[in-house]
DNA sequence: TTCAGGAGTGTTACCGTTCCCAATCCCGGC
DNA sequence: GCCGGGATTGGGAACGGTAACACTCCTGAA
C-alpha cells in the first residue's frame, strides 16, 4: 500500500479511501491510485483490514453431514448468495448432533473471526447451543428444528408438506395412508409426522402405527417388506425419498405393483427421483432458496439484531407417476 | 493479551511464547499465563497472527457443482482431514467450467490469505487455471483430470475401474459390453471410455458405438431405451449410478428383465444403489478418502515444494443383484 | 575463580490497514 | 478583501500479535 502511494504520489490513507470508496476523493487523485494499483497488482491484506476493523467478511456454516443432497444444496446456495454478498463462507462441520461438538464448531468460526454464523440444524441440541454463542456474533439456524429460541431461523413446513402427500392420496381415493417416518428424535421427521396424522383424522381415516427409524433406504426396504405383506395398505407416504426408493424395491419383490395396487410418496424431490421405478410423485423442497434466504435472514440481523426473524418456506407437491387410485374403487367416503 | 499478562505478571511476549509453545519457559510461569488465559476467556485473535506471520492457517477449496454426491463427500472429507490438521476451510465455488471463474475464484480466496488450495477439477480448465496461480501458493488439483503438469492431483483410476466393470460383464459370459458414457468433454467419462474399450479389444469382443452426453439419469433413461429396443444388447456399463438408474428404468419399461435377460453395471456406488430395482453393481469410488488425501498432499507440498506427486486411488468393484450370466449361455471363448 | 553458554524473560520494532484529528485549499457571501 | 465551512489530503496512533535481539541468571567446565 505504501508503494501505491509512493507511486501516485499521495498518502496511504488516500489509498486507502480510494479503496473503501470514501466519497471525498476527487475524480483526479482516485485514477491516479487505482492506476497505480493495476500497475503494482496490489491487492489489500485482509488480515491486516480485520485486524482494525474487526470484520473479516467471512462467514461461517456449522453443518452435519454435509454429504447428503439436503445439507449439501443448502450449502451450495449459501455460498452462492454469500459470494455476491461479499463474503467468504468458512465451513465447519461436526460428528454428532450434540451441544460439545456444535459448541467447538461455533468456536473454531470465532476464533476465526467470522462475521456471522448459519447452522444447518436438524435437531434441537443445535440450536441450543447456537444460543450459547456469544453476543455480538449473528446466528441464523436452517433446517430441521423450527420455532426456536431466540435464534432466527429458516424452516420448510414440514407439517403442511406431509398435509400435501397425505391429501393427495386421499383425494385419490385411498381409505388411508400408512406412514413411513425419519428417525423419531428429528424435529423434521416429527412435524412430517404431525402432519400427515392430523391430516388423517381430520379426514376421519385411521391412523396406522408407525416405526420412525432412520433416513435411508434400508429402512424403506425393511419398513417396506412389512407392509408390502399387508394386503390393506394401498397408500404410502414416506419421510424422504432415499425411504421411498427402499419401500419401492420392497414392494416390488412382494409383487405388488406400483402405482396399481399401492401408491407411494416421497418427501424432498431428490435429483433422480423423476427416474425411479416407478418415477416418484414426492414433496418438493427448494434447499437451495433455503440456502439463499438464511444468508439473506443472517444480513439482516447483522445489520440491526431486532427481535429474531423466524421465516418458513412451503413446500410443493410433485405428481409423478407412482400414485394412482387403489385398486377396488371405493368412493371418496 | 495485554491482559493476561498483565495478570499474570509477566510481558506479553511470554504469552505469546506459551501461546506457540515455546519449550524455553518455565513450568510455572506457563502454569500462571495458562490460568490467566484462562480466567479472562483469552482466546488468541487470528487476524493479528495472520499479519505478521503471513499464515491464515485457513485452505481453500474451489468447487463446480458441489451439491453432487461425489464433489460434497471430497468436500467432506477434506474438511474432516483439515480440521485435525488444525486448518479451516474456506470454499469457492464456480458456475461454469471456463478458466475466468476459476482464476476468480482462486483469486478469492487469495485474498483472504488461504494457505493452500484443494481444487475439485473435474476438467483440465480447471488445472490449466491452477498452475497460473501466483507462486507461493500451494495448489493440489483433486477429481477428473489426471496427470497435469505442475500440479500435484489425486485422481481415481477411472480406467482400472472401467475394466473392472467391463471384465466382469465379460467374465460372466457376456459377448460385448455396451456403453452409456458420460459428457464426452469431461476426462473422468473419456478415462472409463477408455478403459471400457481397451477391454474390449484386448478380449476380442465388438466394440459398440457410444454416444457420450451428459451424468444425469435422463441420460441414462434415453439412451436405455435405445438398447432395450436392440436384443443384442446383454450387458450395460453405465459411467455412473445415476445413468444407470436411467437405463434400468427404461429397461423395465421395455420389459427386459435385469439381470436375467440384460446385466447392468454403475460407477461411483452412490448411497441408496444398493437400493435400486434390481441393486446395482457397481464401481465403487471412496471419495471421502480422495478428499484427505488431497489434503495430506497439499500439507506435504506447503512443507516442501517438491516436484508434484501424482496419487491414484484403485476402485472396487461392488457385486449386487443386477449382473447375471446372458440369457442362452455361450462358452467363455 | 572465571567464563562460556543456555534457559528464561523483557524490550522494541513491525506486519498493513483504518480511525481520529489536524492542516490546507478553495469557494461563496458579506 | 476577509472569513466560515466543506472538500481534499496528510500524519500519527492504534489494532493484537510475532520476530529479533538484548539482558539476567544460573550451571558446569577450565
Amino acid at each position: 500500500m505504501r508503494d501505491v502511494a509512493k507511486l501516485a504520489g499521495v498518502s496511504h490513507q488516500t489509498v486507502s479511501r480510494v479503496l473503501n470508496e470514501h466519497p471525498n476523493v476527487r475524480q483526479e487523485t482516485r485514477a491516479r491510485v487505482l492506476e497505480a494499483m493495476e500497475s503494482l497488482d496490489y491487492r489489500r491484506n485482509l488480515a491486516a483490514r480485520t485486524l482494525v476493523t474487526r470484520q473479516s467478511h467471512t462467514l461461517g456454516i456449522i453443518g452435519f453431514e454435509t454429504t447428503l443432497f439436503g445439507p449439501a444444496s443448502m450449502l451450495y446456495g449459501i455460498e452462492d448468495a454469500a459470494r455476491t454478498a461479499g463474503y467468504l463462507v468458512s465451513i465447519a462441520t461436526f460428528r454428532n448432533l450434540e451441544r460439545r461438538p456444535v459448541l467447538e464448531a461455533v468456536d473454531r468460526l470465532r476464533q476465526h473471526a467470522v462475521d456471522g454464523i448459519i447452522a444447518i440444524a436438524p435437531k434441537h441440541a443445535v440450536t441450543d447451543a447456537l444460543t450459547q454463542a456469544p453476543a455480538g456474533l449473528s446466528c441464523v439456524a436452517v433446517g430441521g428444528a423450527g420455532g426456536a429460541d431466540g435464534v432466527p431461523t429458516v424452516r420448510v413446513d414440514n407439517a403442511g408438506g406431509a398435509q400435501l402427500a397425505t391429501r393427495h392420496l386421499l383425494d385419490l381415493g385411498h381409505r388411508t395412508v400408512h406412514h413411513v417416518a425419519g428417525p423419531g428424535d428429528w424435529p423434521e421427521a416429527q412435524e412430517r409426522i404431525a402432519g400427515w396424522r392430523d391430516t388423517l383424522t381430520a379426514a376421519g381415516a385411521e391412523v396406522p402405527p408407525i416405526l420412525p427409524q432412520s433416513w435411508n433406504a434400508e429402512t424403506g426396504y425393511v419398513q417396506g417388506q412389512a407392509l408390502a405383506r399387508d394386503p390393506a395398505v394401498t397408500a404410502i407416504f414416506c419421510a424422504n425419498d432415499r425411504i421411498a426408493l427402499g419401500v419401492l424395491r420392497a414392494l416390488h419383490e412382494a409383487g405388488r405393483k406400483v402405482p396399481e395396487e399401492v401408491s407411494v410418496v416421497g418427501f424432498d424431490d431428490m435429483p433422480d427421483s423423476g427416474y425411479f421405478l416407478p418415477p416418484l410423485t414426492t414433496v418438493r423442497q427448494d434447499f437451495a432458496e433455503l440456502g439463499r434466504l438464511s444468508l439473506a435472514l443472517l444480513l439482516e440481523h447483522m445489520a440491526g439484531p431486532e427481535s429474531p426473524a423466524h421465516v418458513v418456506v412451503t413446500p410443493e407437491l410433485v405428481v409423478r407417476a407412482s400414485t394412482a387410485a387403489p385398486p377396488k374403487r371405493r368412493g371418496r367416503r
